[in-house]
DNA sequence: GCTCTGACGATTT
DNA sequence: GAAATCGCCAGAG
């Protein structure tokens, strides 16, 4: 069952726009919990709502795709869909400012 | 480019 | 319940 601060995560995370994406420091520091990025990732990497929580929206502050539990690589088709642009494990695209 | 260390919350032991 | 371990990380060296 998700925690306050996994909520928080989500809510967050299911504002990002399609085509657009964020970044896990964003998303600690908008939900009050600076420099928790780390707990950002766990929380989405056990995400409890695939569905209405679009995590691959979330990348690494250094604009790489980091990791996603489908594998990366299924992460990189999925922002390629919404019209970004991938090289390699960068992500070219504009980061959603909350 | 890489490796190391730090910081935070969840899970596991 | 406390301590150890893990994770889709961040920043410095």
């Amino acid at each position: 069952m998700p925690t306050s601060f996994e909520r928080l995560v989500y809510e967050k995370t299911r504002e990002i726009p399609r085509g657009r994406v964020a970044t896990y420091g964003e998303i600690a520091r908008v939900i009050g919990r600076p420099g928790a990025a780390r707990a950002v990732g766990n929380a989405l990497n056990r995400n409890p709502h695939p569905i209405t929580v679009p995590c691959h929206r979330v990348i690494r502050s250094d604009m790489h795709i980091g990791g996603y539990a489908k594998g990366a690589d299924a992460k990189k088709e999925l922002l390629i869909a919404e019209g970004l642009e991938i090289r390699g494990d960068l992500v070219i695209g504009v980061p959603w400012k909350f």
